[in-house]
DNA sequence: CGCGCCATTGAAAAACCTCAAGAGCTGTGG
DNA sequence: CCACAGCTCTTGAGGTTTTTCAATGGCGCG
């Protein structure tokens, strides 16, 4: 049951009950895979598209000494390799942070419903185009916002695209991460990160109970992070967007 | 004359004789910018392909505290806005940085070609892809690499890059940029960047005469700058690619 | 010639990292 | 059920990187 999947997808092009019988359907093959589990190697040409059914994933490079750098989380509903088979070979690594449901798709079958469904095809491209939108104001963010303002985007990020498939309250979500794993992803050490998240507790930005993050005042929250949702372009109504 | 733009795109797909005449009679519009001018302004819905024949432009975002981030370099041969009628709004503006000359395509040409050039197709999805692996790879740049070798990295991938569309010697190229747009580039102040290349200079890293960096060692400034040029994905072979 | 932008340098402050150590939590085996 | 190992979280102290503020000289262009 893709439930995320869909929720999500309906954001990039109104889906007909068809489109969403067939894309039910297209899953078959799901597994479910350990924390720390990579999916998809540097340099590997993959046959299969990955949806991220349950769990956090996400795609990361490491560096000569040892560090990695997080460039994108893939949480329940984003699928990623869409478009691998033009290129011959992926420059990163793809890989489970928790333990997560993965449905793989082979290319194949997603040459096939793009081929039939027009408003699957569009979906997947307004979900390949979002990415990229959102790995934009990424490297805005991790270049040039200071530790705490950065640590509050992504935290507000997070909020509005789980959201968005149904998995956090108004202000408030679980995140499954460890510190260092945040830390991976906001270029900066473990050490800092867990000093700027006590300072944003103490402001009473932010409230820690195990791994839910509450948002007492989310608008003060995406004040503090400069943050404007533009970028995740899930407000696009169908109607709004020019046909192809 | 689209010289560079057909150069470029071989790199993602075998071109036929007559793709590059066909790409040759849609640039009908070229037109002249100066230095410091905005092409497309963020929230705009362009309905035209940029393709830079000339000059340098770059897509950035501004911060609200009047800082700028440059996210990509647009170099001759580069083409932006392949995709965006699927995104209601832009989230970033693209700009010039020196004077530019400039194809415009409008978007329903755009899907003339696609629908009949299979090949043409395919070079444009790679040009995409390629942008996208380099804007990870700028990511990991940006937040993870010293001051020092962050810069190399830049150099080492404009080296590249401009090779790649007949701009560049082996060892050196024409960077027509101020120490201020590149400090927008490397996240970091300008007057720290001075620093950072006059380093280099004194370490004999690079040479710069006017407007043109030399490369006394290439492999050495690679080496300094851990500088692995696949995400550009400019090394792919047209029978390595598979089909789609 | 003079204005404005650019490059350059110095000094001090701020942000962030490294190293180090202790506390808390979790899962595992005896 | 307890002890222990391993990982995570937390805090301190000191060092490095980068920024900020400030001032100077160079260069092109009207």
């Amino acid at each position: 049951m893709p439930t995320p999947f869909l929720l999500k997808l309906e954001y990039g092009a109104g889906l007909t009950d068809q489109d969403r019988l067939v894309l039910e359907r297209a899953v078959r093959d799901v597994r479910q895979f350990k924390p720390r589990h990579d999916l998809i190697l540097e340099d590997d040409s993959p046959e299969n598209v990955h949806v991220i059914l349950e769990g956090f994933a996400c795609r990361y490079k490491l560096l000569p000494d040892g560090t990695r750098q997080i460039m994108a989380y893939l949480v329940p509903g984003d699928c990623c390799d869409l478009h691998v088979p033009i290129l011959s070979r992926i420059d990163h690594t793809i890989g489970t942070l928790t333990a997560c449901k993965v449905a793989l798709l082979p290319h194949t079958v997603i040459e096939d419903l793009t081929r039939q469904y027009p408003s699957i095809t569009r979906a997947l491209w307004w979900s390949t185009l979002a990415d990229q939108g959102t790995l934009r104001e990424w490297l805005v963010n991790m270049s040039r916002r200071p530790a705490d303002k950065r640590t509050a985007h992504l935290l507000c990020e997070l909020l509005v695209r789980l959201q968005a498939v149904g998995l956090a309250t108004d202000n408030s979500f679980v995140l499954p991460l460890t510190q260092r794993q945040l830390a991976d992803t906001l270029a900066m050490t473990g050490v800092h990160l867990n000093r700027i998240v006590r300072q944003l507790r103490v402001d009473g930005l932010i409230t820690l109970k195990g791994h839910t993050v509450t948002i007492p005042d989310v608008e003060r929250l995406k004040t503090f992070a400069e943050f404007n949702p533009n970028y995740l372009h899930l407000m696009q109504r169908r109607d709004e967007a020019r046909q192809i």
